[in-house]
RNA sequence: GUGAGCGUAGCUCAGUCGGUAGAGCACAGGAUUGUGGCUCCUGAGGUCGCGGGUUCAAAUCCCGUCGCUCACCCCA
């Protein structure tokens, strides 16, 4: 028999490492919350269908990336793969969308069956936002001015990498021309890139393939098919950025991999991670709304890999508790965990852990010292019939002292300011 | 889905030419009875990823498989 294990690409978060991803949590959600968004929760499994009709049937992660599966009444389902498509049916569903304007966050799991490596895996948490609502580059500015707050909280500086994929209709014309460019080469292409060219042949864009790049040097740019509303509105986010003094790179090679992108795409690249690079990117998404069964409503968000951004933090985990409860004897014992609880309930910042499996004095002391705690109080005969406790300091120089059961609280309150 | 490297104790690793396993850290107990950390002593802990093959004998050689890592691909 087989010894359990996690399956391939989804990974146990242990102790240290969870102290870490929370405190990542924490600050987006915070970030998000301090620029006026509001939480919102979907479930991991949607009906396959809206994913093939949001994400893209000829995107690789609906092509062969997802995980679907029939249910019991033979529908089929899959896990959700991103984040905005079902936020968007969520919001489209309870009317969260029309005459209205929207900002929302979420964070959770998502799934995608790809071969794992560094910073990737098949089950990932994601952080993301989406807005709905608001057609002006202002609301672009603004996401990317919610994300800078975030990395500059968490101590990183990602570069930013911004592009415009303009309107629909430009980049039809554009998508054609390049067809056409790249079809003249078709016999020098790799395998990959001829087969992009006929599924998605704005992915050629961003393949790191030598013939493409340097065919990329003489191909079609989309910013010559630029119209007025495209250029205007990717000056006015640029105008914005500037006004906050937010660095960031133009690449006109920027296509990002899900279909439903219109006007700003953007992305925070960490070099540092390796071949995934991409700790989060977003966009606009003006078509998404409609295409899903709503009304036509400009849209725009982003989503951000959790662990790739733990990947980047160095782990300075401290698990320390603040108090741990010594006890000889059985009656003592029974005391100490009374007393525990009656702490507990006037000082709920301090941690408190109560020894288990009794063990002599030394091995109590020891594993008060492992826990980090910086105090311990003791009991055992003595202090039982004085009604008091023992007061020791594990970390720092104050002396040892005995203190009445009645005055516990307060001397402890002495040495623990509450925090916060 | 493709390729390369790697799977030995909880962790990091050693293991020669095939002769059925070791270290350090961590863990538990002790060094005169109720005082941790440092030191010393002792102890516990291993289906050598799993399955098959070759051999008198496999951690070691061969095949398969699962997993990890990195890259391609793709993206967060």
């Amino acid at each position: 028999m087989n010894r359990l294990q996690s399956v391939r690409g989804m990974h146990d978060v242990l102790p240290d490492e969870a102290q870490l991803r929370r405190r990542i949590e924490q600050v987006w959600m915070e970030v998000a919350h301090g620029f006026g968004y509001e939480e919102i929760r979907f479930p991991l499994v949607e009906s396959t269908e809206l994913f093939r009709r949001s994400i893209g049937e000829a995107t690789d992660i609906v092509a062969k990336e997802m995980y679907t599966f029939e249910d019991r009444n033979e529908d089929s389902l899959s896990l959700r793969p991103e984040g905005t498509a079902g936020c968007v049916r969520a919001a489209i569903q309870h009317g969260l969308i029309p005459n209205r304007q929207q900002r929302l966050w979420y964070l959770g799991s998502f799934f995608r069956h790809e071969r794992p490596q560094k910073g990737r895996l098949r089950q990932f948490d994601q952080f993301g936002v989406e807005t709905f609502g608001m057609c002006g580059p202002d609301i672009d500015a603004e996401i990317l001015l919610l994300g800078w707050q975030g990395w500059q909280r968490l101590g990183l500086s990602p570069r930013l990498v911004l592009n415009t994929l303009g309107n629909p209709d430009e980049r039809l014309i554009w998508r054609k021309q390049l067809v056409e460019y790249f079809s003249q080469f078709e016999s020098q292409l790799e395998e990959d890139d001829r087969r992009r060219l006929k599924t998605n042949p704005l992915r050629l864009l961003d393949s790191k393939s030598k013939s493409i790049q340097d065919l990329l040097e003489e191909a079609p740019q989309l910013e010559n098919l630029l119209g007025e509303e495209s250029r205007t509105h990717f000056d006015g986010l640029r105008e914005t950025l500037d006004a906050h003094g937010i660095d960031y790179a133009i690449d006109p090679r920027l296509v990002r991999g899900l279909d439903y992108y219109d006007f700003t795409v953007f992305e925070w690249v960490e070099e540092s991670l390796g071949a995934q690079s991409a700790l989060g990117g977003g966009g606009r998404y003006d078509r998404l709304v409609e295409q899903l069964g709503g009304r036509a409503t400009p849209a725009a968000g982003f989503a951000l890999g959790l662990e790739r951004i733990r990947e980047c933090l160095e782990a300075t985990a401290t698990t320390a508790v603040d108090v741990y409860l010594v006890a000889l004897g059985e009656e003592a014992t029974a005391r100490m965990c009374a007393l525990g609880m009656q702490l507990r309930e006037q000082m709920p910042d301090l941690r408190i852990r109560t020894n288990m499996e009794a063990g002599s004095m030394k091995a109590q002391l020891r594993r008060a010292d492992k826990s980090g705690a910086r105090a311990v109080l003791i009991m055992g005969e003595e202090e039982l019939s004085q009604k008091s406790v023992v007061l020791k300091f594990l970390r720092g120089p104050e002396e040892q002292q005995t203190v009445l059961l009645d005055n516990i609280k307060s001397a402890l309150a002495e040495h623990f300011a509450p925090t916060g």
